[in-house]
DNA sequence: TTGTCTGCAAACACTTTGCACTTTT
DNA sequence: AAAAGTGCAAAGTGTTTGCAGACAA
């Protein structure tokens, strides 16, 4: 799993962090910057697993003081992160997960049953046979979603009993 | 989209209709073959479609007098039939949609995004690499789900505002 | 100032559960 | 008769909304 995308990497195209690129769509739809807004992309940013709402919003309350937001603010902010292109949501057991989407490379999950860990992969036929399908199907694609489940290795290695990571 | 499944093709294997199989699990399980569990097998199996507990439910109202069943046992039998392996369960924007998993080829799906319809597709290439990729990460798979979202050829062709076609 | 945003509480949609009564076995 | 199932109403989740006051622009 990446621990970090460089967005300064050298190169132009994405210049922008995160916090730059979401005040940038902010504007243009005539939204504003707030202490929340700020305070939600920042710590999305900084870290880099998936995560779902709830989560977010503890982790926010936990943090010093004035960089919360209230549970409503979480949702309204996450649905604007995901029309910025910043997260992509995906729904898995009941619940909304989001991971990063900016700057980060395409791919999908190996999702264990057991733990609810998620683990990343990527592969450039799966790509190649939506592409192939959509096409065949007159199917304007806008993008894909593969999650293999199952169970991890560690889960399978333990014997029953005790779900041994915590989830996501 | 297939229309129906021909329980007795001639060979062996799956020789039992729906209500057959489902009868045999929950005996086999000490659970009793009631009215309304036969009232759902027979009512989901009669439609080749994707569903939801809600549609399901309010079919079953409609249909002659004595056929209904109340909404908990509607979720309850539907998750019987998961575990029969009669059904599969995805989750889509918020609900659960079923759709028929006995005597079904294996197949992923296009989504769209507008009408909410399904398109069903197969691929023996995302068999494999789902296995692959699972052997890479000692990962044992239990299933994949591949949906490809995006708008459908339909959807396109109209010109925005109505989503002509009723869901799933 | 003006119009957006926030937080609260309440509303929501979907699904599950406690329990007394009904049914299958 | 014994055990499991049903339906009702109520409780849960996770998420969204109406609105008055707070706050960016």
């Amino acid at each position: 799993m990446p621990t970090s995308v460089d967005f300064s990497l050298g190169s132009v195209a994405v210049a922008l962090t995160p916090r730059e690129r979401f005040a940038e769509f902010l504007q243009a739809r005539g939204k504003r910057i707030t202490r929340q807004r700020q305070a939600i992309v920042d710590h999305v940013a900084s870290r880099h697993e998936h995560f779902d709402a709830e989560q977010l919003l503890a982790e926010l309350r936990q943090s010093r003081a004035g960089a919360g937001a209230s549970r409503p603010t979480v949702y309204r902010t996450l649905t604007e992160m995901v029309e910025a292109g910043l997260l992509k949501k995906m729904v898995l057991a009941g619940r909304s997960v989001y991971e990063h989407d900016y700057g980060y490379p395409q791919h999908d999950h190996l999702h264990c049953t057991v733990c609810e860990k998620l683990i990343e992969f990527s592969s450039a036929d799966v790509e190649a046979i939506c592409a192939a399908v959509a096409a065949r199907h007159r199917f304007a694609a806008r993008g894909h979603r593969l999650i293999v489940s199952g169970i991890c290795a560690e889960c399978r290695s333990t014997r029953s009993r005790s779900r041994h990571q915590d989830r996501v």
